[in-house]
DNA sequence: GGAACCCGTGTGACCGTACACATTCCCCGC
DNA sequence: GCGGGGAATGTGTACGGTCACACGGGTTCC
């Protein structure tokens, strides 16, 4: 009744009931639990309700690890993400989450910092060691090609960016068209001079963009001049808009992104140039608050949700072995707002 | 040598290389492998290195989910998000998935959509049934505590948010303290009619902001009236703007956040008024824009990543069994720019 | 009336790793 | 010369599930 032998209540280790504690419980055997957790057919009624009370006394969930170890899935898709405080990429990023909870599946995400190789491969080597049964990458960049190629990555995967490179990986906003409608919208209005500030040079969205401007200047026999390399931040769209603008030698402006848009109009203001009246600026990618800005701006809107999704859903048709998938690009959209206008 | 008897090739089922492979390739026992991949200290130099070789020879990779069974640590936090596509929860959550990694965590992410008890309870169920080691609430939602508690959530967890309710699991900005500065600075500024644009209601940080303001103005014995109940998004403060405006009987506003006194300054211009000749507006966060608006947003600003970060050395501390961790509040600074002016 | 089959359920093996303990080897000191 | 002890390595077992298969009992069919 003493000390000595028994020893202080044992804390006993709180371990978590497993299916044979549940299996205890119901009074049927672990083998049955697992085809209640597996929602196999055959059950007797009265059984699966057993067990699901027993579940329930126990408050018992089935360890995810064990699970994987055994099936070898891990029902975990890997992201690879850069930027992704950006709104663009938030947005994809929030609708594969929800998407891919829907379908049972994880997420495991890994950001790289810069674009060099190392990095990238870094992180592709951290998913792989998740063992992700697919991978999507957010980071439109071109070495990241070459790193999935390297790493021999064996499992289904998808890049969300911006041309159709042949490779049928890709899910893709037809960056080309929305740079040309965009272009075209300024020619429309009589604009022969026209500028355009590009995104990172390795981010192939900022590439493609850069390319449907060229080709729909060239097309309308314009003169095309070299594009800034810029990236993608609002100050880099002012100190260039600074910068430009002490020629004024263009009517417009084409901006790879809605916040360079905002710093180059910022630009403008400061050196008394009024938008659209003296400099027509239009944007891409339309985030919320590009119709709120001063003036509400001209842009390109993408559905970023739309691609996130449609990512999930190419995946999990591949891991079902699915073949032939959509992977039609989505279209962009020009949306006319107010800081375009005539070419006077 | 021909058919009949042996198979087409059989497949062979590529397995991954476990321990045991390695051991074998290495001449070693499995033990030895895995004393070598947690880098045990007595391992002879050069077996250590026979067992790198085979290692990379194999190109093995430990099986988490093994690893996670047997050791029953999941590595791996979880994270439960609101509105995480805002500039806000995003940068947040951008600077704990670098810390996380670094540190040998993974996340595991789930965003809630409506802030319903409901939907946050299943989020939270969700995550537990990934049984993570610890959790970080970034919806900053009133009724997450309740979740919290009746779940018996057995982890440690910090909750990103606005105000200490005495809790010693939340980390935080200091909000009230960063309505304060931008009230008073309206006030000192001559204003005395000044409104508020607040967030959703159940937001703590949005209840944080305006108890700050209303406590800022009665010290100062001004009238406070009835805070306009927002959404934290760009169109409500400009249709909130073009109702409000319609009066006219104040002339200054504190915005909850950015994107709302965008929107407002947006209504002002429409309505033909000058910000900050006729209104002074301050807004929250300083997100990356503020700087660039027309005139350049006066904010307040704060460390988004910072929080982030703290928020991992909290978890981490605490899941090494470290107490009294600091829980010392982050305080947001005053940026003053163009947007307001003295009243006049 | 027995073989064939289906339904509902139970038994054994195995997934890949870490931990506790056992073992071997070698060196040291008295 | 022998016991002691530490370093380096090997052996057994457990983690919590799932899968393949076995099994008993009832029905169906010829």
């Amino acid at each position: 009744m003493t000390t000595d032998t028994d020893r202080p209540a044992e804390p006993e280790r709180v371990r978590a009931p497993n299916i044979r504690d549940v299996a205890r419980v119901a009074g049927v055997s672990y083998q049955t639990v697992s085809r209640v957790l597996n929602d196999s057919p055959s059950i007797r009624p009265e059984t699966l309700q057993r067990v699901r009370d027993a579940i329930a006394e126990l408050g018992y969930r089935p360890n995810q690890a064990a699970r994987a170890l055994v099936t070898s899935r891990s029902r975990t898709i890997g992201v690879l993400g850069a930027q992704t405080v950006h709104y663009g990429p938030a947005t994809s990023l929030h609708a594969i989450e929800t998407s891919a909870r829907e379908a049972g599946y994880r997420l495991s995400i890994t950001n790289i910092s810069s674009s060099d190789y190392t990095s990238i491969k870094s992180g592709l080597d951290y998913l792989m060691s998740q063992s992700v049964e697919a991978l999507i990458v957010i980071a439109p960049q071109v070495r990241v090609f070459e790193a999935i190629n390297d790493l021999q990555v064996g499992v289904p995967y998808v890049t969300l960016e911006a041309t159709g490179l042949g490779t049928s990986h890709s899910l893709w906003v037809d960056q080309v068209t929305g740079a040309r409608r965009a272009t075209k919208h300024l020619i429309d209005l009589g604009h022969t001079e026209i500028m355009h500030i590009s995104g990172p040079q390795d981010w192939i969205e900022a590439e493609a963009r850069m390319q449907g401007f060229l080709r729909e200047l060239s097309d309308a026999d314009l003169r095309t001049r070299a594009p800034i390399l810029g990236d993608w931040t609002a100050s880099f769209g002012y100190y260039a808009g600074l910068e430009l603008l002490r020629f004024r030698d263009f009517s417009a402006v084409f901006a790879g992104n809605d916040q360079m848009a905002l710093g180059l109009i910022h630009a403008c203001r400061e050196l008394g140039l009024d938008v659209p009246g003296d400099i027509s600026v239009v944007g891409f990618d339309d985030i919320p608050e590009a119709s709120h800005f001063s003036p509400p701006l001209t842009t390109v809107r993408q559905n970023f949700a739309e691609i996130g999704r449609r990512a999930i859903e190419l995946l999990l048709g591949e891991l079902r072995g699915e073949t032939g998938l959509s992977h039609e690009p989505v279209q962009p959209e020009l949306v006319i707002r107010e800081s375009t206008a005539p070419h006077r």
